[in-house]
RNA sequence: GCCGGCAUAGCUCAGUUGGCUAGAGCAGCUGAUUUGUAAUCAGCAGGCCCGGGGUUCAAAUCCUCGUGCCGGCACCA
């Protein structure tokens, strides 16, 4: 196998370049390599925008980076692309590539580059990007795009690729800017490796928790009722009780108390915290009685009511309130997405006060909490700590302390993490936890985020040691983050397939016969007894069939009785997963899935 | 919000260039059958074809304005 570039200095260089400037290095060939694709995938990119050179020829081009999941190229056409139109130019791509023409490279000094694109302003929008006195053309048959490489040698050894989507994308990624057509696309090295790629997505697409969700009764969306306002279903229902009760527990154990704000608050109260400066687009207001009110985006604002409610003394501190907080949020409509992005959620909320030398053994305690969870969901998870965003109240100096000490609780500990520069919410610096699901796919949900603004704005404090007033610091911290979001991606982890602790229906039971009825009975009132859901299968269907209903639901353990067991007071347990099938006394079964529900402690 | 696409029964989908009373499977209901581990048989019922307006002799089908959904962008738990 030849080699499509080499890696020189720690940087891929292609062939071109290599020959021009005389480099030499360790060959990169055309594997599946991170370097190999990079090299692939950008060529692809450049095919492609000869493919729709040459269908759409008023086409302008912008930038068609590599990214993880492919490529892209945006372009501009007056065209209307459609998904219906990816398939005539994979096909213009692949007779491109049949033609095996050379990719060349030549340079040419910036003013030239001016002058050669000057109809084309969305080149020149690139051009004007790029620091360089000099920048490169890449040229394959009649098509030549600026670009700064590395490619392949030849379009040729282009063979297995796909586009996957069309959309728009703003120019820049600025929503000031005009929107260009974005066009996604993936490619491997050889046959296999895509075919895996596109069976991965396949996978993806049987997980999505809207179908999981709608076939399993969990939850829906109505029109009628509103884009972005989830109705929970019964099963839903059980399920979200169950991780309430386990998390109820859970903080508890910490320490935390429950309490509970208002759904709407003054808007005065908004304007002393900020959010209706900073947030107030994306709040619902009303009137009342001629007074305007907000309903609450966030929970912080009652729980600092409820601090107030009495004098803290050092002693006291810290003080952590709870709250499964029913929050709405005006988001965009192109922004909802199932349970993912809603408008009205219920966060894990809870706000900590403490003193600023609490701070640490708080942060800590929280990524502790966080850790219990998440590896008891076996989620891969990681942090990242997000500073000071454009849009921010608070000082410069505060911000800088805050995230001075958020980052030694880390380094303490020798917890990894990553830093997301600007991405803090308006009040305060935070921590995020994003977590990798079973296919590999990440998701921010929970977030501890330091706040030393609010305390200030609504003048809180505890009597320190002498008396004297203190400004407590605030942390707000979420681990779910919603449940809303979280049971999305609980779906989409378990394919619906839920470990019993947390299954909406933990046993499934099949009566042979009508006359097994009763027992059937009496032993879901036994599971009932020991906090297990279960459903009788004893419609007028054959054995078989409800055997088959029953599975279809996905519910951990399925039991079928019949003559022998009525006798001998025993359960045939039928494994859903393993397709195994064993018998144990009612005793025993019933001890087992207590078992498995009580396993379980955050 | 922006770009592109989509909307027919509870669900998944047919419905030809505008042309008879809009169809099927699953689910539901009724009856027969009472079953030992993944679909028993028969019958019945179920539709403002997303909503408003328009074009036409005639609209599920064409146009238009909404609403909702899908894929991204931007924004975010």
């Amino acid at each position: 196998m030849n080699a499509i570039a080499i890696k020189h200095n720690n940087e891929i260089i292609d062939l071109q370049t290599a020959k021009e400037k005389g480099f030499e290095g360790e060959p990169i060939l055309l594997d599946n390599s991170k370097e190999s694709l990079e090299v692939l995938r950008h060529s692809t990119a450049h095919l492609m925008a000869q493919a729709i050179k040459s269908l759409y020829p008023d086409a302008k081009f912008f930038v068609g980076p590599t990214v993880k999941e492919g490529f892209y190229y945006d372009f501009k056409t007056e065209a209307e692309i459609g998904e219906s139109d990816l398939k005539s130019i994979e096909k213009q791509m692949l007779s491109f590539a049949k033609k095996k023409y050379e990719i060349e490279k030549y340079e040419i000094s910036m003013d030239e580059a001016k002058e050669k694109f000057k109809d084309d302003h969305l080149k020149l929008a690139v051009i004007e990007r790029i620091p360089d006195d000099m920048v490169s053309i890449y040229k394959q048959g009649e098509f030549e795009d600026l670009c700064r490489g590395p490619h392949l040698p030849n379009i040729g050894l282009i063979r297995f690729f796909k586009l996957t989507k069309i959309s728009g994308a703003y120019l820049g990624g600025d929503s000031k800017n005009e929107m260009l057509t974005r066009i996604y696309g993936i490619a491997f090295a050889d046959k296999e490796s895509l075919k895996a790629h596109m069976d991965m997505l396949a996978e993806a697409e049987k997980r999505d928790h809207r179908k999981v969700g709608a076939e399993m009764k969990l939850f829906t969306f109505r029109e009628e009722v509103g884009a972005g306002f989830p109705i929970w279903l019964p099963a839903g229902g059980r399920l979200r009780a169950r991780l309430e009760s386990l998390l109820f527990k859970a903080h508890r154990k910490r320490g935390y108390e429950p309490v509970r704000g208002p759904e709407m608050l003054r808007s005065d109260l908004w304007k002393t915290s900020g959010h209706y400066q900073n947030y107030g687009e994306n709040m619902y207001f009303t009137k009342i009685d001629e007074i305007e009110f907000g309903v609450k985006p966030m929970n912080c604002v009652g729980h600092i009511k409820v601090y107030e409610d009495e004098l803290h003394s050092y002693r006291d501190l810290p003080i952590k309130y709870f709250e499964y907080g029913v929050v709405h949020r005006h988001e965009f409509t192109g922004a909802l997405h199932g349970l993912f992005r809603v408008r009205e959620f219920t966060q894990d909320d809870a706000h900590i006060f403490c003193t600023s030398d609490q701070i640490e053994e708080q942060i800590i305690e929280v990524v502790d909490f966080v850790d219990k969870i998440m590896s008891t969901f076996e989620f891969d998870y990681k942090m990242m700590i997000s500073t000071k965003p454009e849009k921010a109240v608070g000082s410069d100096e505060v911000w800088e302390t805050s995230i001075k000490a958020l980052k030694s609780a880390m380094d303490k500990n020798e917890l990894p993490y990553e830093i997301d520069e600007g991405g803090g919410a308006f009040y305060g610096p935070k921590i995020d936890i994003k977590i990798t699901d079973a296919i590999g796919r990440e998701w921010q949900c929970g977030t501890i985020q330091l706040d030393f603004n609010l305390p200030e704005r609504f003048e809180l404090e505890y009597n320190g040691e002498n008396n004297d007033k203190i400004q407590p610091v605030m942390i707000h911290r979420a681990i779910l983050g919603s449940f809303e979001r979280f049971i999305g991606i609980l779906t989409e982890h378990y394919a619906g397939e839920f470990p019993m602790f947390i299954a909406p229906t933990q046993v499934a039971i099949v009566p042979i016969a009508d006359t097994h009825n009763a027992y059937a009975k009496e032993l879901a009132d036994k599971l009932i007894d020991i906090n297990a859901d279960s459903e009788i299968y004893n419609k007028n269907d054959s054995l078989n069939k409800r055997i088959r209903t029953a599975e279809k639901t996905r519910v951990p353990m399925l039991v079928i009785i019949g003559d022998e067991e009525v006798e001998g007071r025993t359960v045939a347990i039928r494994d859903r997963r393993t397709r195994e099938q064993y018998n144990l006394s009612e005793d025993e079964f019933l001890k087992l899935i207590q078992t498995k529900i009580n396993e379980v402690n955050f």
